[in-house]
DNA sequence: AAATCACATTCGCGGATGTGAATGTAGTCT
DNA sequence: AGACTACATTCACATCCGCGAATGTGATTT
């Protein structure tokens, strides 16, 4: 009977934890597989701390995983169809760019994608080698 | 071209604006049909000028629509995939729940549901069914 | 017209949130 | 071991959000 209760607020919490440009981001980021923070940080152009921090909030939420490779750490999407309910909330957010779109962080992104020391980043033959 | 970035602040805007329990306890309420203001304020129990205060912001997300019949305001779901893609958020949500339990704002329903003083509330001795 | 109803809007305050600087920690290298 | 890397965490501060109180608006009734 009272299930409707508890679950808003849980929902609503995982809302607010998406409710970012910045971890919106990384989780497309991830939609192609794992992905190291450095790699992150590269794209993103934010400070290490900043993406820490909002890598630590989707962890909270169980909306990634972890997974340590030597000093790397790599995060992957945790529940598969997380991208998926997104993509379905994407086209509402368009019908509710026309009215007001003021309120919302801004994301900046570097201009040079993916370029980290990582040694995922380095695949061709001028790898800077481990 | 670009509208990778900018569609990432309008989709966080449309997440923070459905990232409130009272918020979705009020969509969840016109998923039946359209219902007045004074209905939702009778259900939620809250304070007159906090609901309005939520349906101006669903409003102002292009989420809801309004009907003005005499007094009463008549508010309905203005795209029409919003609920569907709330439930299937809902999963991702119970897995959030076992993790950290952050804060977010508590909704407190009252325990007698729909009783208005509006024509549709009170002509059926029946259970209310807006 | 005044009063009233149903709802919207504004203002101020307390708490939550995002960011930057600094610090902490685990693993790797020489 | 010490230096270094990659990432996590803490603290302080500015900002944002939600709520209550008060006020405003439009339609209806008297």
């Amino acid at each position: 009977m009272d299930h409707g209760n508890l679950t808003l607020e849980v929902q609503a919490h995982l809302l607010r934890t998406l409710a970012h440009p910045a971890r919106l981001y990384i989780l497309q980021l991830l939609r192609s597989g794992e992905v190291c923070v450095c790699h992150i940080q590269a794209v993103l152009g934010e400070r290490q701390a900043a993406i820490s921090q909002h890598l630590m909030a989707l962890r909270a939420a169980n909306l990634v995983r972890t997974r340590k490779e030597g000093l790397r750490v790599y995060y992957r999407i945790a529940q598969p169809h997380l991208l998926e309910a997104l993509d379905n909330l994407r086209p509402l957010a368009i019908g509710a760019a026309g009215a007001n779109a003021r309120r919302a962080p801004r994301l900046r992104l570097m201009p040079s994608r993916g370029r980290c020391t990582c040694p995922r980043c380095q695949p061709g033959p001028k790898a800077s080698s481990p």
